[in-house]
DNA sequence: AGAACACTTCAATTTTCGCTGAAGTGTTTT
DNA sequence: AAAACACTTCAGCGAAAATTGAAGTGTTCT
């Protein structure tokens, strides 16, 4: 019909309330599975079962099958954005409307990821853990899933034996009985990187709201204290400051 | 079905063929005509007029009635931001990718907007116009429409005795038999700034071409040559390099 | 004034799309 | 090995939406 972009397609996927919902439900980069999304979007499992080959066919989301589950996450960064940006355009049903402008502003910065920190913070985390060694990545080709982040990727985290110390001294303990995997990363969507998830991640979530260091503000805001700047910055060599 | 923003309705909109059409063909910011608009779109007058009034209901564009003419155009430039992130998510059709994205950004420096000068230096040639006293501006309730840019606002620009001079001086003709309003000014999307339509407009960038100024690169961009940065520097005093 | 034009409204047809339960495949648990 | 679970495929139902010509309103041209 026009020689330009299709936009039509893509429009016409999103333009649906339950795929619009999953989509929704999956712009913050997280990965879930099919019955989450079912309950998510109200539907029947069947139903939302085709829409979701829907959207991996025409390239909006991608799988990763995990045993008997199958997580799904948004394929690319720019469908965030091209969600985001349509959330832009009619944001008049929900009245507050600056009030959430701070608020998707806010959750690039610091926020959580179900239980664990995400966000440009939890990519420096990550990235510091690496740094120090305190966690070390392991090429492995079958892994398990983290039935509550999603499914990870080829490539597994494991902490060393001096992270092992190094954790102890900060007081982070880890749930011993859980079958959740230690430590998974999870791929950020604004960042584009990874952050930490697993045992490890929310421990260290947990940990950090303990010390003072952080406060949940909202639903998924973090906000980082005083201690928290010094804390971070000392421990973990982290400037956030910079993270702003 | 869901506590977050409506994207369903606004994606839905956008997800018709027909309206996708109409959406990209006004993402430049130009006031199209139902009538251009219906061959653009490729369906009969009623079909789209039903579409058209379906996005003005829905907020995404908007009508100025001149005439026996209405013209559309986008009712924010969030409704462009939109349809091009929506754009960026789906170039698999057009082969050509890499190319369209230099495109795009070029579109936004300097282009032409059917007849005449757009884009970031549509705008500086309109200011400086102004600031130079060849145009003004006067406040007229009821004003013509050019029939080939789309209607104007409320206020009216007109060519001053001083400027009629200027404008003879640097060879732009003025086309007296055609009844096309003088001078009109087009709202830029990209810059959300007024540019130079109507017959000086069209005369001006004609005059630049025949002077070698500017180089029609492609479709609807333009080059700017080594002449026309000396002459548009010395004559309007616009520093093309900081346009870029 | 009359004709041509631009556009909208209307009613009817056709197509498309979403929804669901039941059945089927494969995985994990006990 | 059997049962529970997660998910997909399928066929059929029902509703929403796109399309169009014809008719109606208002504007401009001659």
């Amino acid at each position: 019909m026009d020689g330009d972009a299709d936009i039509a397609t893509v429009a016409a996927l999103m333009g649906e309330p339950s795929r619009a919902a999953v989509l929704v439900a999956l712009a913050d980069g997280r990965a879930l599975a099919a019955s989450t999304l079912a309950v998510e979007a109200g539907v029947a499992p069947s139903t939302l079962s085709g829409h979701l080959a829907r959207l991996v066919d025409g390239g909006l989301i991608s799988v990763e099958p995990s045993g008997r589950h199958r997580y799904f996450r948004l394929a690319a960064p720019e469908v965030a954005q091209a969600v985001e940006a349509l959330a832009r355009v009619a944001p008049s049903r929900p009245i507050r409307s600056l009030r959430q402008a701070t608020h998707a502003s806010a959750i690039r910065q610091a926020r959580t990821c179900y239980d664990h920190l995400a966000g440009r913070l939890g990519v420096a985390i990550c990235d510091s853990l690496l740094n120090s060694e305190i966690v070390r990545v392991e090429t492995n080709p079958g892994m398990a899933a983290d039935p509550i982040v999603g499914a990870g990727r080829s490539n597994q985290y494991v902490i060393t034996e001096y992270g092992k110390e190094r954790l102890k001294d900060l007081g982070v303990e880890l749930d011993q009985s859980s079958r959740r995997p230690l430590v998974l990363y999870c791929l950020d969507w604004s960042e584009q990187r990874p952050h930490l998830g697993g045992r490890l991640g929310a421990a260290l979530l947990n940990r950090f709201i303990v010390l003072g260091w952080m406060i949940q503000a909202d639903r998924r805001v973090i906000r980082i204290t005083k201690d928290g700047q010094t804390g971070l910055c000392q421990e973990f060599a982290i400037d956030t400051v910079a993270l702003q």
